[in-house]
DNA sequence: TGCGTAATGCGACGGAGGTTGCGTTTGTCC
DNA sequence: GGACAAACGCAACCTCCGTCGCATTACGCA
């Protein structure tokens, strides 16, 4: 039940390997976009792949490498934030960014299913570390920019800021409930600077 | 698969009735706090009440059903937030009990299960919406009267407030999984009160 | 081109989840 | 206390998930 093969004496990342891929993991994104996470089953998959049950869950393990595999497929591996306008500007830039990637008929139910599937796998759980790990990475110039420019306190945690802009958008897309509105996005950007310009994510020891 | 017995002719709140909701839901509990969501079945439910399995179908329509009562039989229905210090301390010490509660082996387990139900379930997702509107509301008090006080701008919107503080607490541990420390729990009271002395949450037309 | 083996296909199986019909128990009301 | 109906117990049943052993395919390499 813990899966993905046992790393055998020889790998064959050949053509019909990753074929075989290639199609699982369009038809996970498919069945995704179409009926969401609570849908999403191994034998639909499998059905609409053409590959069978077993090898499924011989490569993957279950759903939760599906549905991880299939992230780390979709995921666009060149994006970097616009650094074009001020603080404020590139962060609600951002945000109006990741709100839509989440409206995305593909993208949003996807990210969604993991966030959904690490309540209940370990492998999910490493997913959305690497995840975040990444997305706070790339985001993290717009506050280095801002650092520079004089527009937040020398020391500033960039990733403390991010988190403070995104948390409210995620907790209200996934744990209150509630929906999401630009006026929510402005409010999550103004917080998270006067919070910052306060000197609130001056780095102490935070990691 | 929707559930809830079809509101018949009559209801009987009666003894047996209730003797076993109180069976299944203190089992419900146990199982959670035992192995968590993941491993939440209804045929152990059914096993450790004692009650049959045909029986939690029809009344409770399946595990989301089961999560949900479960949830409202363990709530604690008069409490209230301590008011004795200042807006910083009111809103730390609430924020502490708020972690606390996570820890708690029985409410924690519990709370996570609704909001991870509330992935597939939309029984789930109306009782999210009213344990926060709960939440809210009882919290609330602590910034009404810090702007009593004259600690927070008139006109400040207390929910927003409040979601402030605990958006950041939430997405660390159901998001990003990361560990929540105290040193996280201070920087979300002060990034939050910060916003609201910026005058981020007055209202303007927010509902 | 041919060999060895990883990767896949295939069908069958055990088991758990969920449903249904029917008989029995137990509130509730007269 | 007796009758009616709701709530429950029981057992059979069906579907679906996940696994396994074995046959077949097609990479990788000589």
């Amino acid at each position: 039940m813990s899966g993905e093969a046992e790393n055998p004496g020889e790998i064959r990342p050949g053509g019909r390997t990753a074929r075989t891929r290639e199609s699982v993991c369009r038809s996970t994104l498919q069945v995704l976009a179409e009926s969401g996470y609570a849908e999403l089953t191994v034998e639909r998959v499998a059905e609409r792949s053409g590959v069978h049950k077993s090898t499924i869950y011989r490569r993957w393990g279950g759903i939760d490498g599906l549905v991880v595999d299939a992230l780390a497929f979709a995921v666009d591996d060149d994006w970097e934030p616009d650094l074009s306008g001020n603080v404020e500007a590139n962060l609600m830039e951002f945000a109006r960014m990741a709100l839509a990637s989440f409206a995305d008929p593909v993208y949003g139910p996807t990210h969604t299913a993991v966030v959904a599937a690490a309540f209940q796998s370990d492998r999910a759980v490493d997913a959305v570390h690497r995840f975040f790990a990444d997305r706070f990475g790339r985001t993290s110039t717009i506050i280095t920019r801002a650092i520079e420019n004089g527009e937040l306190p020398k020391n500033t945690d960039p990733e403390a800021v991010i988190r403070a802009l995104m948390a409210p958008i995620y907790f209200r897309l996934f744990i209150s409930r509630q929906s999401v509105t630009d006026v929510d996005l402005e409010q999550a950007v103004q917080a998270a600077l006067a919070a910052a310009m306060a000197g609130v994510f001056e780095n102490q020891e935070r990691r």
